[in-house]
DNA sequence: CGCCTACTTGATTGTCGTCAAGTGGCGTGG
DNA sequence: CCACGCCACTTGACGACAATCAAGTAGGCG
């Protein structure tokens, strides 16, 4: 487990995000461009972390929100048993650690799954700006709002107990998030290993290899490595029961019958 | 299941946020007494509802923040398969309805658990006043943020496979809330029912009977009716996880074989 | 008093966790 | 270039814990 402080030296610059291709997904979420003018003057520094870093531990002072450029990150939590629960799997245009700011102090762990490029933004100084920028602030409580939203979302996944059912919902949001940042909603890496979203989705790593098994018998999707194909779009996103096409219900039964 | 347009003829009156002995707890959330002047007039209503009265559905346009004054509230989503998840429990000092600002849309069904009392704002007034108070603009922020760390535990919550430790949390976090909000810590109200807690933690409900029943044979807590008593509040902190004090591992072990 | 709902308790089934062995990709070093 | 070892993942056998099915108890309310 690498320490933060040796990646100060690595290539630091400093970026501003009013011109960013991505300030309308990331702090200027939720703005369109006639609301960023004038450009809000929001300078972060660009760090790069590898797979392993961190970027901040449980019970750190909170000072910086961490914007993924690109890459991925895993946050988690650690209980007093000395089990590892992860919260949240970020992606570009993903902001980390907005749940710091309520007692300005990290709960988490922040950790890079891969290389990882990240937008260093210093939460005073983006208050400071937000303050004199009527849409930024708007846009802000929105982004906030869209976070609590995503944790919703994980909770709803949990609160199944069929575990086939969690790995599909697993996929088709990573999916539909590839789809909505105009990628290939059907093919993808996936940035986690299968620990993670095990400990992630509260199931065994068996369990998880034997569903993601389970979805390429039934035709749903392909993967080899973390390199998913998704073959049924319709089918994935019913078995996760986050859209209103799919297969009969017969399908399912066939499933469960075996 | 009734209708909330009924509601409106219940008594409602006007009232004044920064007059309220909540305000610090709620739309005020991390003010001193000292940050609160001049006084920001949030002009919001209160309404009373009844057990099994609706807030709000899930599609509904978003208009109005629910500030939980007196009483409980719990939220769900339901899928496409048609089951319902509960997503959290709101009690005195919540807010009802921040996930829905993201995209002005509610996406969840808030319902009254019992006689509740609710401060109903109009978010867009708040916002507007929120802009020419700078620290209710910051204490919203941390509001928020306070929410996203909220769904966080509940996700942690879920995280743990053992049926045993999920309801531990619970109570252990209903306990932390009347203490932090100056009740007992340790004699108060359950305000949901079995059902709701089994949904909420992805158990059945025959399961919650059966792990509230072992608390109650290991002397951790005594429960009848929703009446619940903690005995043993460092037993219930160490199941939970979530504090440094607790029983012997034995005593965890003892359960184990039995 | 009797019905209804919420909850409890018991018996059985099934899913998923655990233990164990095996495969395959990848980097290292000879 | 290949051998080796490591790690992530897969696959199989078994067992445990929680879901399900079923029956029974206890309040709450007409």
């Amino acid at each position: 487990m690498k320490q933060s402080a040796k990646l100060v030296n690595l290539n630091r610059n400093v970026a501003n995000c009013g011109i960013c291709v991505r300030f309308n997904r990331c702090v200027g979420y939720g703005l369109d461009s006639r609301e960023t003018n004038p450009k809000p003057e929001i300078g972060g520094s660009r760090k790069l972390y590898r797979r392993g870093d961190i970027l901040f531990r449980e019970g750190d002072e909170f000072q910086y929100l961490y914007a993924v450029y690109s890459g991925a990150v895993k946050t988690h939590k650690t209980t007093l048993h000395g089990e590892r629960q992860i919260i949240d799997f970020y992606l570009p245009g993903d902001i980390v650690g907005l749940d710091a700011i309520t007692d300005e102090q990290y709960t988490c762990e922040a950790e890079a799954l891969n290389t990882t490029s990240m937008c260093v933004i210093d939460y005073k100084e983006f208050l400071d700006v937000s303050i004199r920028h009527e849409g930024l602030y708007k846009g802000f409580l929105k982004r906030l709002s869209a976070q609590i939203r995503r944790e919703e979302d994980t909770v709803v996944s949990l609160g199944s107990r069929d575990a086939y059912q969690r790995i599909a919902r697993l996929i088709a949001k990573l999916s539909r998030y590839y789809a909505d940042n105009g990628y290939s909603a059907t093919d993808f890496t996936l940035p986690m290993s299968r620990t993670d979203i095990a400990n992630h989705l509260g199931l065994a790593v068996e369990t998880v290899s034997r569903q993601l098994g389970q979805l390429r018998e039934q035709g749903v999707i392909d993967i080899r490595q973390n390199e998913v194909s998704v073959l049924d779009l319709e089918s994935l996103n019913h078995i996760a029961g986050i859209s209103r096409a799919g297969p009969e219900p017969t399908k399912l039964a066939e499933r469960a019958t075996h």
